[in-house]
RNA sequence: GGAGGGGUCGCAUAGUGGCCUAGUGCGCCAUCUUGGAAAGGUGGUAAGGGGGUAACUCCUUCGAGGGUUCAAAUCCCUCUCCCUCCGCCA
């Protein structure tokens, strides 16, 4: 949600950039309701406070019938006013909600996400002396993945990952988060991009895989509905989470952190759920796009003077992450239209897959900014600075204010698996297993 | 699933219709005393919203939502979370 005042002092420009990320917004009539919802407020303060002033005038003495007979008419007057209110507020809120997240300015501004802008592409697209197979080909050759049965017990879009796929998948997964509390390669990512925040390492998690309604469309998630799988329809208000984003960025709703407890920084592994909605027809061959995937994610929060910074570190370790595995990919930044409702930036990161001969989409990497936080109500609070405090009075009294919230891939371990199926498939149909994964491998060198 | 007990200002607690403008202790901040500290004294100590250049001021919030009442932390209803016991269970 954006904040009203920002909304009150440029409403064009919201108008604008809502625009360009493809939302018709009613800002006019949002203002409109603001102000008829302000004039509700005040006489509504002012009617409780003669309401406040009469009931301690009479809380001594036993009452007049003149004063109940006042009392009971305030009563009145403030009833009809708070369903007044009531409706306004709805209006207004719903209209609130709409309006997306204001793009950051270096955003392109785009009308799909052919608009996205390749920044650069890193290493040489594999090349084979031998015709390339699909991570589909290479899987069923070697029984890897089992569709069909999967197909028979839980339907289409679902999969069985077996044998040397699977200790792969652990491999990954110790290999990310071995990197990721690694302060050593924190310190030099930050260096290289001239970063201003520490190498606090990121915490490994493992959330809640389900999620209430109300969290959800805090997290402004939730849309489209009919790509969310809900859970025991009547009995519980559940929704199974579609990225560890949703129940990680959540955690901290409604309370008030500490400056210095800040950035904090996790990574949480999951089992994300997706009903793939309009998708039908879509990448049915392989597991590229499942019901079901397992998802390394990161999610920071942070002050936000920090937040773009923790926004580029998390899109270098994105590609630090790739580059371990030798893998060529390319960032694109995406752009207005694409970048998502809740989104003030975004970047993707697609990894070369051979056996489809293009670049897809393996990463990406959101900044929020005080969008997710100002509906969740995550604060901290700013620690006075003693120094400023002896010139200036009021920087001694405590603020408090929304962090900012980034979250980002580590690796979407189906789709890097076939990055690393395709890529570093042998003549005879094996798969080698980069060299930083080995050790986790029981230096095993293919599958 | 069944029975009972709870949710109050960072923490711990008091509070059964108007003396609650939520008391007390701890913690924290400031300040006094000190050579410096401890101890002690004094003052302060939440969030959100409205109005005001400001000093300030008004409103809301005692788990959440409804209700009763001139008046609700307090009474009634619904929900929710936590604790104890029983049952079931990886």
């Amino acid at each position: 949600m954006l904040d009203i005042q920002f909304i009150r002092d440029y409403p064009q420009l919201v108008q604008d950039k809502s625009a360009q990320k493809g939302y018709k917004v009613r800002v006019d009539e949002l203002l409109e309701l603001d102000g008829q919802r302000r004039t509700r407020l005040t006489q509504i303060d002012e009617l409780r406070a003669r309401r406040n002033a009469q009931a301690a005038e009479l809380k001594q003495a036993q009452p007049s019938d003149e004063q109940i007979a006042n009392g009971k008419q305030l009563k009145e007057e403030l009833a009809t006013l708070d369903v007044d209110l009531a409706m306004i507020d709805d209006k207004y809120t719903s209209l609130l909600k709409q309006i997306p997240n204001m793009p950051h300015d270096d955003v392109p501004v785009g009308a799909s996400e052919d608009d996205n802008v390749v920044i650069r592409q890193v290493g040489v697209k594999t090349e084979f002396d031998f015709p390339v197979k699909t991570h589909w080909e290479l899987a069923e050759a070697k029984d890897l993945i089992d569709k069909d049965r999967a197909t028979k017990v839980a339907g289409p879009r679902f999969a069985y990952i077996k044998g040397g796929l699977v200790e792969l998948q652990f491999a990954i997964m110790q290999f990310v988060q071995r990197t990721l509390a690694d302060e050593t390669v924190l310190q030099k990512l930050i260096d290289e991009n001239e970063l201003n925040i520490p190498a606090k390492p990121f915490v490994p998690v493992l959330p809640p895989a389900m999620i209430k309604t109300s969290i959800y469309e805090a997290m402004d998630r939730l849309e489209p509905r009919d790509d969310r799988y809900k859970v025991g329809e009547e009995v519980d208000d559940l929704w199974l989470q579609g990225s560890a984003e949703h129940t990680l960025g959540s955690m901290y709703a409604d309370e008030i952190l500490l400056e210095s407890a800040l950035p904090i920084r996790y990574v949480g592994y999951l089992t994300s759920f997706r009903r793939e909605a309009g998708t039908y027809g879509k990448d049915t061959e392989g597991i590229i796009r499942m019901h079901q995937f397992d998802k390394l994610e990161m999610e920071v929060f942070s002050t936000p003077e920090t937040g773009l910074d923790e926004h580029k570190l998390l899109c270098a370790l994105q590609e630090y992450l790739v580059q371990q595995l030798e893998l060529p990919y390319q960032i694109l930044q995406k752009c207005t239209f694409d970048i998502g409702k809740p989104n003030a930036r975004g970047v993707d990161l697609e990894t070369w897959m051979p056996g489809q001969n293009k670049y897809r989409e393996t990463h990406t990497a959101d900044y929020m900014t005080d969008y997710q936080s100002r509906r969740l109500k995550t604060r901290f609070r700013r620690q006075p600075h003693s120094a400023q405090a002896i010139v200036d009075v009021t920087a001694s009294k405590p603020v408090v204010g929304l962090v900012h919230t980034n979250d980002a891939t580590a690796f979407a371990l189906g789709r890097i698996m076939v990055a690393i199926m395709e890529n570093y498939q042998t003549a005879d149909g094996n798969i080698r297993i980069p060299t930083v994964l080995q050790p986790y491998m029981a230096d095993k060198t293919e599958i």
